[in-house]
DNA sequence: GTTCTCACA
DNA sequence: TGTGAGAA
């Protein structure tokens, strides 16, 4: 555990792999998997890997991509884009083409979600009402 | 505890 | 998309 005594927010904070690997609930063997499809690449200290901040948010949009059922490439994808590495104003335009796509998509899967949770209201509903027709025949 | 690689589903 | 095992 290396910088115990830094603060979190210290630019330079760094973590093991045990450390995130906790923090996350996943195993060091997830972390690495994830490295060696290039989502992350961790600094070395020897053979050790050390995590930045910057590691740390990657990981952290990695999983919570993974939770809306998002692949690991298209995880990449949005990750990517958080990347200011385009400079030329046609890599821009290219970049606001693919945001605006992705919120699209994003946008789309919220209102599916609405619909499913519209659904298992009804659902519930009508279980409740059942229970409450049975109690009142007995 | 961490590394790597190979196998496996 | 990961996990388990074995060796270093």
């Amino acid at each position: 555990m290396p910088d115990r005594n830094r603060p979190s927010h210290s630019p330079d904070t760094t973590y093991t792999i045990s450390e995130l690997a906790k923090e996350f609930e996943v195993t060091t063997r997830t972390i690495r998997f994830y490295e060696e499809k290039g989502l992350i690449a961790p600094l070395r200290q020897g053979q050790k890997r050390l995590y930045t901040p910057a590691d740390r948010v990657r990981i952290k949009l990695i999983l919570r991509g993974k939770r809306i059922g998002m692949t690991l490439d298209e995880c990449v994808e949005v990750i990517d884009m958080y990347d200011p590495a385009h400079n030329n104003s046609e890599q821009l335009r290219s970049l606001i083409d693919t945001v605006r796509d992705r919120r699209a998509r994003f946008l789309q899967q919220r209102r599916d979600i609405d619909d499913m949770l519209a659904g298992l209201d009804e659902v519930q509903a009508l279980c409740e009402q059942a229970l409450a027709d049975a109690g009142d025949t007995q």
